[in-house]
DNA sequence: TTGAAAGCGCTAACAT
DNA sequence: ATGTTAGCGCTTTCAA
């Protein structure tokens, strides 16, 4: 399938130097007196510059850049109890679309100030609770699940500390604390009608066996019961999904339901594999197989036929995740705090289905 | 293009419960009371298990899980001096390239106890500076960086500060410390020869203006003169890239250059770009236009057709990151360290060239 | 093998 | 508007 040209990885040796718990030079207190003011002057100068005369702050500023002082926030932290730290687990950054919304909410935390802290649970709900543990000590400030997660001990303890904690990628109606995401089930409802409405029936459903994908299955059922049709013939995976993975379970659901109309991947990969795999077989899609992936990926774009597929807005889940937890952070009303967004998700039609 | 069928985002608004500054309730000296024993005890059980005597490393273990500690890994990293976390810096998240580094890079350090710290420089390079000096700030114990800094005032302070450094996605004589990449000039020079193999000599060229493809570009130019042929004609673009900057990028040289036999496209959705502009012109592809892409995305095997790309191993450079990493926190003698890990890069030949 | 004392560098009250 | 006094919760000597 394809033929490899080879530069193989070559290799160079050389020495270095090294440490360890090295600490930097200069510290609040050397700002201070080189100043001539007290330790808390300076801290204020970085944390509450308004609450200083204007004379004493610019001088106080200026030490520090002449200095070239850098605060310890690892202190600083220890002494607030605030970190500025997000914590956030995603099932894998190699899926786009968790590291689209990792990006997302990067891009909206950074420039106030907070950090990322990421943590991988490999598709293993059961990981969860230690990573989040971890989190915990490090004190981050908040948490971003991917998921809803079903874990009662992590939900009450999370629930328990009062910490914010955001869900997404789901919705629910009774979030540990918030929840940003679009509803799965739906969007499995909406293909179903979609291949309703093109009195497509027989139905395949190609997904990894994994919460938010069995979701987008049964609201697929759900959605084809009200259409009076049967229930769509299921070849679940386990994550994480490849091109290759979605033609080998094509081929595996067609060789068994070589009837069916139309399939839904959950996942562009699986979907941009079942184009393979018909492509292999000389059907015509959308002709003789409907295929509709999940999420437009830009792979989506490029295939062929280019995909029609359920966008889902992955970048903008973590934006409003992270504007969720800065309106937290600054002391938004609790009782006004919006508990539920949901940010949609829309069929893009191109030519697969 | 793509017609849209709306489910519109719909918003639900609750109460809910908030904190800030809250801390863990149980503190060392609950476990070492509970424990009957002094807190450096606990400490001890839980950084130098072996010092303990097993009784007592049982005891106090067992505390600590009854009463469910978890250790406060800020005033850790105060007194410590060492943060367990490595601070790394990419482009975007977006960009697969890097999320897959990122994830090679998180799941090698997390079992080791390290976490993760990200910020995304958005392709400036004058970013850095700032990122780096809060990544300082946050006390981390290394840090990675995308690409060779050029940064003088940035490589002098790193150095200086003897922190691990490690520089991604690219090679350099004299890193900051140690370079984890593959040569971008050779990969140049890679896809010249293979254009010159098939007799394909009037090349383009389109990628983003940024360091590291400018250096593919070079690398197909010098190899480009070594066969005899002209430089390419090259198509340059502000990142991020896209499949539409890449039609767009291909119908402008294409127009400007009509009888060019082959592209290389520093990335692959610039080429599934230009493979999309090449099916709308009608143009056969290899047969009128060769197109090679860069780093064989999922998307090379899915697109139509299938992609000749230069395929580059991203989540092995975060591997051998974090392995660098770790040998490195485990006091690897420094006269025996390799500064220079060439990952190489091999030529993928499928069908568009 | 265990403990006591002394900070790590900062921020938070509470003055003044 | 600025300073003083106490820690934050842990790890690190050093001693026993």
């Amino acid at each position: 399938m394809a033929k490899r040209i080879g530069a193989p990885a070559a290799t160079s040796v050389s020495s270095s130097s090294s440490a360890s718990g090295l600490r930097q030079p200069v510290r609040m207190s050397d700002v201070a007196q080189a100043a001539g003011v007290a330790r808390v002057t300076v801290s204020r100068a970085l944390n509450y510059p308004e609450t200083l005369a204007p004379a004493t702050l610019a001088k106080v500023l200026d030490t520090i850049r002449r200095l070239g002082y850098v605060p310890d926030l690892t202190a600083g932290s220890l002494a607030s109890a605030r970190s500025r730290i997000v914590g956030a687990i995603v099932p894998t950054l190699s899926n786009s679309w968790y590291a689209d919304t990792m990006e997302g909410l990067a891009a909206v935390l950074g420039p106030s100030g907070y950090h990322l802290m990421l943590a991988q649970s490999n598709y293993h709900p059961r990981a969860e609770a230690g990573l989040v543990d971890a989190f915990l000590g490090r004190r981050v400030d908040a948490i971003v699940l991917t998921g809803v997660t079903r874990d009662r001990g992590v939900r009450g303890k999370l629930r328990k500390l009062g910490l914010p904690v955001i869900e997404t990628w789901d919705l629910t109606d009774s979030p540990i604390d918030t929840v940003v995401g679009f509803s799965n089930t739906g969007a499995g409802q909406a293909v179903a009608a979609y291949f309703g409405s093109r009195a497509r029936l027989r139905i395949g459903f190609i997904g990894a066996r994994e919460e938010r994908s069995l979701k987008r299955l049964a609201g697929l059922n759900r959605g084809l019961a009200a259409l009076g049709a049967q229930p769509a013939h299921a070849e679940l995976l386990h994550p994480p999904s490849s091109i290759a993975l979605g033609a080998q379970a094509a081929n595996s659901l067609l060789r068994k339901q070589p009837d069916i109309q139309g399939v839904f991947c959950s996942n562009d990969s699986l979907a941009a594999g079942a184009l393979l795999e018909c492509r292999r077989r000389g059907w015509d899609v959308p002709g003789r197989l409907a295929v509709i992936g999940f999420s437009d990926l830009a792979m989506a774009e490029a295939s062929y036929p280019p995909l029609t597929t359920v966008r889902v807005q992955a970048r903008e889940i973590g934006r409003q995740t992270a504007q969720a937890l800065l309106r937290r952070f600054g002391g938004e009303p609790r009782a006004r705090h919006q508990r539920i967004l949901d940010v949609g998700f829309e069929i893009i039609e191109r030519e697969s289905a």
